[in-house]
DNA sequence: TATTGTTATACTCTATAACTATA
DNA sequence: TATAGTTATAGAGTATAACAATA
């Protein structure tokens, strides 16, 4: 299913269409995703990677468990998209690298996955000025 | 994992800015859920379910496998959330209905999913309105 | 024969608990 | 003892292929 996230019967204008921007989105990223052979987590962590990250530092950023990125990463490492180096400075932790290939892939699923760029590309610059605006304003201390 | 769909490097402020909002819906979404013991599948089908659905209008609307919606229903079946109905007038055809039990766990789950709601609070009327504007000016033909 | 939905299967995502290695 | 990460396990989402029931 392209998106989990279903509508929740929004009640007023600005939460439906809130809620079918983010459906769509989602919807874009898995299809993109999936032209790569790509889950949308492995999508998500190969991005996180174009520096070297540390297991627990993507389990933070991803907001789940360290033992389901090690799952996570271990497919990509598995089909050679990244690697696991021991840290020698801590011989405990590990940095999660990209390789050549991972860089590669993800690059061209960057340059697949559309939407954002199309969907900006449909505002001139003083309305994408407006809703960035909007949005860091809805967002409030929501993040 | 809040959300598998992961930051893209967006290149602009405006793409950066649709994939915090996305993001902290995505999130927002699943803890809502998960708060009420429902997967994000699960409350999004049954918020479908505010009128009585064929499963192939689920797999539609979701955009996935038939297959998939039967395991998805049938997990809701066994909870007493949803109840599967023969169509008399197609006995091959099912009618899904929410149970009272599913439409107040709904209830309570959209009550506590309050993100959207949060959101749209943060702007007065004529931001809304601008906001609505803009997001479906972006989303375009992409829909 | 075509359509609706299910079953069997396999893979991925996810968390919890128990574990290993290192600090 | 505390921390970083892994392993074992289990439940859920997902698709494909084969199937049953009905049209």
């Amino acid at each position: 299913m392209a998106v989990p996230s279903g509508p929740v019967s929004p009640s007023t204008e600005a939460e439906r269409a809130m809620f079918d921007f983010v459906d769509a989105y989602d919807r874009a990223y898995e299809i993109a995703a999936s032209r790569h052979g790509l889950s949308p987590a492995q999508a998500c962590v190969l991005g996180r990677l174009s520096a070297p990250r540390a297991m627990s530092e993507l389990a933070e950023e991803l907001g789940c468990d360290a033992s389901n990125v090690t799952q996570i990463v271990a497919r990509l490492e598995s089909r050679d998209l990244a690697r696991r180096q021991v840290n020698p400075q801590d011989r405990r932790s590990r940095q999660i690298v990209r390789t050549d290939h991972g860089s590669s892939l993800y690059a061209q699923f960057e340059e697949s996955f559309a939407f954002a760029r199309a969907a900006a590309s449909h505002l001139d610059a003083g309305e994408q000025e407006q809703l960035v605006t909007l949005l860091r304003k809805a967002l409030g201390s929501l993040t």
